[in-house]
RNA sequence: GGACUCGUAGCUCAGCUGGUUAGAGCGUUCGCUUGACGUGCGAAAGGUCAGUGGUUCGAAUCCACUCGAGUCCACCA
C-alpha cells in the first residue's frame, strides 16, 4: 500500500484490467449466472450494440454510445440481472466497397469492373479481415463490457441465412416485388440510393424560361425549369387543365427546341399554376413527379443517362440528340444553353435558390433515373395479418409496447411512419447479401429460394442467373436484435434475450436503423425488437459543428484515452448531457474529468494509507455528528444514483455521484477524520463509505474503480452487488447541523479572505451561542481545525472594534490584526443591501391579502418565517454600520 | 410548406409536475508547498432567466405572439 503513485496513470493500468475482465469470462451471461445465482434473480437485462462499421475507425459517437451502454451493462449486472450486451460489425456495403475500390484504383489504377465480381470481393473480404481488428480493439480500449463470444458480423453465413429466409418469406408473402420506377441513382457510388440517403442542400440556382413553340400553328408555350439538359428527354408539355390561360393548347402538338421532337401538350392538376409560366416539362425518366404523370398518361420514357452519369449515346441517336452523347450533366447543360441561346429559345432566366440532392455518402449530385429494382411494400396488408408492414411499425409505439426515450421522437417516428413509402432495397454493387433471386435463360421462371438454385423448377435448366444486385445495408442490420441470437434457428438465445431491453443508438439513425428494425422485427416474429430507445445526441465540438474527418474537427478518442484515459473520456460523455440532445466537447472537458478521476485516487489512496480496509460491509457505527452525517448521506445517493438510472439520467446520476466524493466525501468528511477527537470510528466508515462508493462508481468509471478495488480485494468489482443500502434516510437534523457547522466554517474563513490574513495563523474567534445552537460546542475541534481558529464562547468587549459575521443571527467575531472599519463598512452596506431588498420583497408578499388567503399554509408559513430572520438580520446589520461609522 | 428543439453567469449546461436570496463545472480575480491530491486547497466577483403580453396570490418554469439559433420531414419543374 505504500507504492501507490501520487498521480493516477491510466495507461499501464486500463489494458491489464480489461484483459483479466474478458479472460475472466464474465461478460459472457452463462458463467455469471454459474458464478452466482443472484443472477437470474433479478431479471434478463439484453442489448445489441449498434455495429460499427467493420472497418471503420472508433469515432467520438462510438465513445458514446459504448460509454451510456456499458453503463447499462455494468449496473445490471451488478444489479443481478442476467446481462447480454452483444457485439457486432456492420458490413456497410456502399461505404466499405467504395474504400476498397478507390484503394485500387489509388494504386493499381483499375477499377471494379477490370477487376471483376469475384475479384473485387475477394479483395474486399481481404481488406475486412485486416481491419476488422482494429475497432474491436478500440471497442475494448473504452472498457466496453460485452460479450465477445457471441460477437456477430452482418455478412457472416449465419446472418446471411437469416436475410435470406426473410427475403424469400417476404416475397412468399408478395411484399417484395420487382418494378421500374424512379430511383435516385449516384453516380458515383453506381447504386441506387433510398430516399432517406439523400441530402438536400440549397443551390444558387437559375431557373430558365425556355420557348417551345407550336409545331403547326404560331405561337408556342414557355416552360420554366431549372434543369434545361434533361428537356433531351422530355416526352410531353403538361398544364393545369383549371389553368385558363392554357386550357385551349391541351391536345396540340408543340416541338422540343433543338431536338425537334414532337410532344403533346397533356393536363395534369398536379401542375402548379403559379410557379414559373405555369407550364411544365415533362421528363419522366428523370424526375419523380414527371415520372407519375408519365404513367397515368402513358408517356414514354427516354433515360437519358447511363449508370456513371454522361448521356446515353445509345438513346441520343434513337431520340435524335447523339450530338449531346458522352456529355457529363453539366457539359450537356452548358451546351443547350448555349445554343438555346442562339436559336433564340432562351426568352429568360432569373435566379432560384432550390435544392439538390447529394448522396450522403459520396456527396455526389443524384440523379433520378428509371429503373427495376426491388422493393419492399409497406402498405400492403401482411397475409394473415391485420396491418401492413407500416402499421406494425407505427402500433407497436402507438400503443405503448415501445417507449423512447426523449419522448419527442415519438411523435417525429410516427409522422415518419405515416409518410412511409415503399422501400427500395436492391443496391447495384456487390459487396453485400446478393439478392437471393435467379432468372431462367430458358423459360423466363424467376425464382426465390433460401439456398442456391443449381436447376430452374419450372423448366429443370441449368441456364440460371442470380440477380446481379445486393441487398441494402439496413435490410440485414433491421434484424439484428433476433439474427445475432440465432434465429431462424429457435435457440434459447432468443428465447431468453429476445425482445432486447434497450435500444441505445443516435437520433440521427432513428429512420434508417430503428424504424426498420421495428417493422421487419414485427413481420418476422411477430414481436417488437427492444421495450425501450434510448436516443442519444450527436457529439459536436466545441463550437457546436458536427465532427467528422473531412473537416478536420474530428477528436480521435483513442488518442484522447491514451492522452487521459478511458474513464476520464467516459466522464465527459455521459455527464452533463441528456437525452436527445447534442453535446459540445472539448479537451479542457475532459481535463477536468481527468482531474476528478484522479482527486478520486487520491482519495483511495488516503484511505486505503491510513486505515485497515475491511471487506465485509456491514454498516459500521455512527459516533459523531459527521459520523451520522455522512453515512446518511451516503444512504440517499446510493438510492438517488440507483433511481436516476432507472430513468436512464446517466448525467444525473453522474454528476450526484461526483457532488457527493469530492463536495461532502473529501472536502468536509476526511478533512474532519484527521482530527484527533473525531477520528474515532472513521477508521471504519471511511473503508465503508469507499467500497460502497466503488461500487456505484464501475458503471461510470469502470478501470480505476476496478484497479482500486483490486488494491485490497481479489474478486472483481464487476460482479459485486450494486449497493442498495437500508433505507434509513439523513435524519433532517443531522442534514442541517452539518450545513450550519459548514456556514460556520465559511464565514470564518470568508472573513480571514477578505482581510488578506495568512490562512496558516490561528487566530482567536469569540462567539455567542443562542441555547438552540449550543450543540456546536461539541464540534469545537472541527471549527477550530477548519477554520484555524480558537473558539471562545464568551461576548467580547464590544468597544474592540474587529470583524464578525452574522452566522445564523449570532455574532462570531474573528480578532486579527489590522481591522479596517471602512473595509467593514463597505462589506457590510453591501450585506444590509441585499438584505435590505429581501425583507422589502417578503413584506410586500406578506401585504397580499390574496396571497395569505390562496397560497397553501405551509407556504406562507415559510415565508413568514423568512421575513423574522431577514428582519432580524437586517436590524444587527444597521446596528453594525452604526457601530462603524 | 409541415413538425420539432433550443435561447438561464464570459463559455458548457442543471433547474421535475409554478412557491427559499436562480445553481454547478470551466474560465476570471485574490490568497495558499495545510502531513491523499497544485490533475490540489480556501475565498470572491459575475445573471432585469431572449423580448412582449397573458393566466396566477405567486412564473426561469404554464399559455400566446415576436425576435434569434438549430434539426428533421416534404417539396420547389
Amino acid at each position: 500500500m505504500k507504492e501507490i503513485p501520487k498521480t493516477y496513470l491510466p495507461g499501464p493500468v486500463e489494458n491489464d484490467i480489461y484483459q483479466k475482465w474478458e479472460a475472466s469470462g464474465l461478460f459472457n451471461p452463462d458463467n455469471l449466472e454459474t458464478a452466482s445465482d443472484r443472477y437470474w434473480k433479478a431479471g434478463v437485462f439484453s442489448m445489441s450494440m449498434p455495429p460499427p462499421n467493420a472497418t471503420g475507425e472508433l469515432h467520438m459517437g462510438h465513445a458514446l454510445f459504448l460509454t451510456v451502454q456499458d453503463i447499462l451493462a455494468r449496473w445490471s449486472r451488478m444489479s443481478g440481472k442476467k446481462t447480454l450486451w452483444l457485439p457486432g460489425t456492420d458490413h456497410a456495403a456502399i461505404a466499405t466497397q467504395n474504400v476498397v475500390e478507390r484503394k485500387i484504383w489509388e494504386t493499381e489504377k483499375k477499377n471494379r469492373h477490370d477487376l471483376g465480381r469475384e475479384e473485387l470481393l475477394k479483395r474486399i473480404n481481404e481488406f475486412v479481415e485486416k481491419t476488422r481488428g482494429s475497432i474491436q480493439t478500440a471497442v475494448r480500449k473504452m472498457g466496453a463490457s460485452c460479450d465477445w463470444s457471441r460477437e456477430k458480423y452482418t455478412l457472416s453465413p449465419e446472418l446471411s441465412l437469416a436475410v435470406r429466409t426473410i427475403f424469400k418469406k417476404l416475397y412468399d408473402d408478395k411484399l417484395i416485388y420487382r418494378g421500374e420506377r424512379i430511383v435516385n441513382w449516384c453516380s458515383g457510388c453506381g447504386t441506387t440510393l433510398a430516399n432517406d440517403e439523400v441530402e438536400y442542400h440549397p443551390v444558387a440556382g437559375q431557373l430558365y424560361y425556355i420557348r417551345y413553340p407550336f409545331s403547326k400553328q404560331k405561337g408556342g408555350l414557355t416552360i420554366a425549369t431549372t434543369r434545361p439538359e434533361t428537356m433531351l428527354a422530355d416526352t410531353a408539355v403538361a398544364v393545369n387543365p383549371k389553368d385558363s390561360r392554357y386550357k385551349k393548347y391541351v391536345g396540340k402538338n408543340i416541338m422540343l427546341p433543338l431536338v425537334n421532337r414532337e410532344l403533346v401538350v397533356i393536363a395534369d392538376e398536379r401542375v402548379d399554376c403559379d410557379f414559373g409560366t405555369g407550364v411544365l416539362k415533362i421528363t419522366p425518366g428523370h424526375d419523380p413527379l414527371d415520372f407519375e404523370i408519365g404513367q397515368k398518361h402513358r408517356l414514354p420514357i427516354i433515360n437519358m443517362f447511363t449508370p456513371d452519369g454522361r448521356v446515353d449515346e445509345k438513346e441520343s441517336s434513337d431520340h435524335g440528340f447523339e450530338e449531346y452523347a458522352n456529355l457529363t450533366a453539366e457539359e450537356a447543360r452548358g451546351k443547350i444553353i448555349e445554343e438555346l441561346k442562339e436559336g433564340g429559345y432562351l426568352e429568360k432566366t432569373e435566379d432560384l435558390p432550390h435544392n439538390v440532392g447529394y448522396c450522403y455518402r459520396s456527396g455526389d449530385i443524384v440523379e433520378p433515373m428509371v429503373s427495376k429494382q426491388w422493393f419492399v411494400s409497406v402498405n400492403q396488408k401482411i397475409p394473415g395479418r391485420k396491418f401492413s408492414l407500416k402499421e406494425i411499425a407505427a402500433q407497436a409505439v402507438k400503443t405503448g409496447s415501445i417507449k423512447i426515450v426523449p419522448k419527442k421522437f415519438e411523435k417525429t417516428y410516427l409522422q415518419w411512419m405515416e409518410n412511409l413509402k415503399d422501400w427500395c432495397i436492391s443496391r447495384q454493387i456487390w459487396f453485400g447479401h446478393r439478392i437471393p433471386v435467379w432468372y431462367c435463360g430458358n423459360c423466363g421462371e424467376i425464382t426465390v429460394e433460401v439456398d442456391a438454385l443449381a436447376k430452374c423448377k419450372s423448366c429443370q435448366s441449368t441456364a440460371l442467373t442470380q440477380d446481379p444486385d445486393t441487398l441494402d445495408t439496413w435490410f440485414s442490420s433491421s434484424l439484428w436484435t433476433f439474427s445475432t441470437l440465432g434465429w431462424p434457428a429457435e435457440t434459447p438465445d432468443l428465447k431468453t434475450y429476445h425482445p432486447t431491453t434497450v435500444l441505445e443508438t443516435g437520433y440521427d439513425i432513428l429512420f434508417f436503423w430503428v424504424a426498420r428494425m421495428v417493422l421487419m422485427t414485427g413481420y418476422a416474429i411477430d414481436d417488437i425488437p427492444f421495450r425501450t430507445v434510448y436516443l442519444h445526441g450527436l457529439v459536436r465540438d466545441a463550437q457546436g459543428k458536427k465532427m467528422s474527418k473531412s473537416k478536420g474537427n474530428a477528436m480521435s478518442p483513442l488518442e484522447i484515452i491514451q492522452k487521459y484515459g478511458a474513464d476520464a473520456l467516459r466522464l465527459s460523455l455521459c455527464i452533463g448531457i441528456s437525452p436527445g440532445n447534442d453535446l459540445k466537447i472539448d479537451e479542457t472537458k475532459i481535463q477536468s474529468f481527468r482531474n476528478f478521476v484522479n482527486k478520486f485516487w487520491n482519495i483511495s489512496r488516503y484511505i486505503l494509507g491510513t486505515v485497515k480496509i475491511n471487506e465485509k460491509s456491514e454498516t459500521p457505527k455512527a459516533e459523531t455528528l459527521a459520523d451520522e452525517w455522512i453515512l446518511g448521506r451516503m444512504v440517499e445517493v446510493a438510492s438517488d444514483v440507483d433511481e436516476k438510472l432507472k430513468k436512464l439520467d446517466f448525467g444525473g446520476a453522474g454528476e450526484e455521484l461526483l457532488k457527493f466524493t469530492w463536495n461532502d466525501l473529501a472536502d468536509w468528511y476526511i478533512e474532519i477524520s484527521k482530527i484527533k477527537d473525531q477520528r474515532s470510528n472513521s477508521q471504519e466508515i471511511l473503508p465503508y463509505v469507499l467500497a460502497v462508493l466503488l461500487k456505484l462508481w464501475h458503471p461510470f468509471i469502470p478501470f480505476v474503480s476496478e484497479h482500486i478495488w483490486s488494491q485490497f480485494s481479489k474478486e472483481s468489482l464487476m460482479i459485486q452487488e450494486y449497493p442498495v443500502l437500508e433505507v434509513r434516510s439523513l435524519k433532517l437534523e443531522v442534514g442541517k447541523k452539518m450545513q450550519t457547522l459548514r456556514d460556520l466554517v465559511t464565514d470564518l474563513r470568508n472573513i480571514r479572505a477578505e482581510y488578506r490574513q495568512d490562512p496558516k495563523e490561528i487566530f482567536s474567534s469569540y462567539l455567542e451561542l443562542p441555547k438552540r445552537l449550543s450543540w456546536i460546542k461539541e464540534q469545537t475541534s472541527i471549527i477550530e481545525k477548519l477554520a484555524r481558529v480558537k473558539l471562545n464562547f464568551e461576548s467580547i468587549d464590544e468597544t474592540k472594534k474587529m470583524p464578525y459575521s452574522l452566522w445564523e443571527g449570532t455574532r462570531v467575531y474573528l480578532i486579527i490584526p489590522g481591522f479596517d472599519p471602512k473595509k467593514e463598512l463597505v462589506l457590510t452596506e453591501k450585506i444590509l443591501k441585499e438584505t435590505d431588498e429581501i425583507v422589502k420583497r417578503l413584506e410586500t408578499q406578506l401585504a397580499k391579502k390574496d396571497f395569505l388567503k390562496k397560497a397553501p399554509p405551509e407556504i406562507v408559513e415559510k415565508i413568514k418565517a423568512d421575513f423574522e430572520t431577514a428582519k432580524d438580520r437586517q436590524t444587527k446589520l444597521q446596528a453594525k454600520i452604526k457601530s462603524l461609522k
